[in-house]
DNA sequence: GGTATTATAGGAATGATTACGATTTACCTT
DNA sequence: AAGGTAAATCGTAATCATTCCTATAATACC
């Protein structure tokens, strides 16, 4: 995913462009990582003073509404990256100093069948820490 | 894990015996699914008409510190349920309405290497319904 | 440029969880 | 069985992430 290309999917979907909305897209093109949504507001409260929380998380939500961002919870804490380029169907090693994260092809879903449970969703994360932070 | 097991962990580890905590583990025997810590207050509130979160969530913690309990978080919520009786190292399906699991022996990390990221856990569930819920 | 609609700020409300001082209880010793 | 000590509990306040609300501001379309 690149800035433009989530500018362009914001516009098509009726969105405003605002100088807030490319700030934050340029962020999490620059980190390429898992951000909190309090990492969102110290990386731009330089540049916006009266950023408030509101404003980020709608701006989360819709993100991630529209395949923008990559939403996980960990810790307790909701986590927001930029799309991976590696479209498709994938997992991620997450790093839990950083949120530096390098995906996974490999699904176990592929080898799960199920009588007993309707199955709509799966989560497959594994924790540690990459080579900077260990 | 029984309830009868789990007393005398409890007991071997320096903890002391009171009627709240032996009520706490005989709701987790009885029900054997993932409850919230408001799940366990209403349950036991009929019981024990003063009890507190602290109470609750302190005991949570110690049961699960001593493996007595298993913990996951969904949906922004800590869920813990009583140990399975598979023993050993497992992953469960989990139903979305009432907590009820099925215990998946496969373990993708059997399959996974990685030499960038140092390895400290790991994740792996699957949503859905069960027969009833569905 | 004017107008309708969306976005934002600021702060209040919510929900889960943790912290804390005071009181009660379990357990060990005698 | 009584007494002392440390742990457990209660009740409530504090914390933290997240959501909600209302007035104001900015954007996009005509």
């Amino acid at each position: 995913m690149e800035v433009r290309e989530a500018l362009d999917i914001l516009k098509d979907n009726g969105y405003k462009f605002t100088r807030k909305r490319e700030m934050f897209l340029q962020l999490f093109a620059r980190e390429r990582r898992y951000l909190t949504a309090r990492d969102v507001l110290e990386h731009l409260k330089p540049t916006f003073s009266g950023l408030s929380f509101d404003t980020i998380y709608r701006n989360l939500a819709v993100f991630t509404d529209l395949g923008i961002l990559e939403e996980t919870e960990l810790d307790g804490e909701k986590r927001f990256r930029f799309s991976c380029a590696t479209s498709g169907h994938h997992h991620h090693m997450i790093c839990l100093e950083c949120g530096k994260t390098s995906a996974i092809q490999a699904c176990p879903m592929n080898e799960i069948q199920s009588d007993d449970f309707f199955i709509t969703d799966h989560k497959f994360e594994i924790y540690g820490y990459c080579q900077e932070c260990h």
